[in-house]
DNA sequence: CGGTATCCTAGGGGATACTG
DNA sequence: CAGTATCCCCTAGGATACCG
């Protein structure tokens, strides 16, 4: 408890306190239906809700809906409904969910240029020792 | 099923497939315990095991066992038994683990600069209507 | 010290059906 | 079309106890 952190410098680099930002933005966009909306978001500009649930293969609509709601509630994204018939509803990046591109995309650079790596490694470990 | 992409492209920015590396990146170190002690590793450099569970604030013994065994098989980190009495445990970042840094770091700043306009958006979303 | 092994529960998350 | 509601399974993950 000695080493108390700043308001804003919290999580400097000594511990990792269960309320430090880092850790909050971990349970924020590290679930993978919202940081992949972020990304769909981002490069394709707004978009409905049905065109967003095609882009992401494999998520079902209580997922997708879900994370929406929470992305809308941490000001990523606006939701606009046009109460048409049938019902029309977009959304779009906020300029702070906007900001979150540019890491994302590094994490996707990231991805494209060392998974192959992770999964030699993987073959590897599992090839050492089967059973386990 | 038209919009086929090239190995090593996968995930383009197309389509999400369920098996592009950006997804498979996420599963990987999308989990709070595994990144918090990829940056704890990078922050101290080696550690032992009980050294690296003090770090990070509120983490259980078997899910930090089983980050580590995870991050162990994806090639992240090594782990160094040294068999005395007690026995000793080393964990050190592989150069794959490494190279993932930056990346984390930026997440930090990131979080640090932008979790309270995060705080605010949610108390303004809630407050508005109090019963979602 | 650095783990397994076991038990247990809250919540993640899919499938399906219904609605404005 | 874009949801909500319900059911139900299954895993993440904590608590506890034991071991080399």
């Amino acid at each position: 408890m000695g080493t108390r952190v700043e308001p804003g410098m919290s999580c400097a680099y000594e511990a990792f306190t269960a309320d430090c930002p880092s850790r909050r933005l971990l349970e924020a966009i590290g679930n993978k239906w919202v940081s992949l909306s972020i990304v769909a978001l981002g490069v394709h500009g707004p978009l409905r809700y049905g065109e967003l649930a095609a882009q992401i293969e494999g998520v079902s609509q209580k997922m997708l809906t879900q994370s929406l709601r929470r992305m809308e509630r941490d000001g990523l994204v606006t939701r606009t409904v046009t109460p048409s018939v049938p019902v029309r509803t977009d959304y779009e990046l906020t300029p702070l969910g906007r900001s979150l591109l540019p890491l994302l995309h590094e994490l996707k650079d990231w991805a494209q240029e060392h998974m192959p790596a992770v999964d030699a490694a993987r073959a590897e470990y599992d090839a050492a020792a089967p059973s386990r």
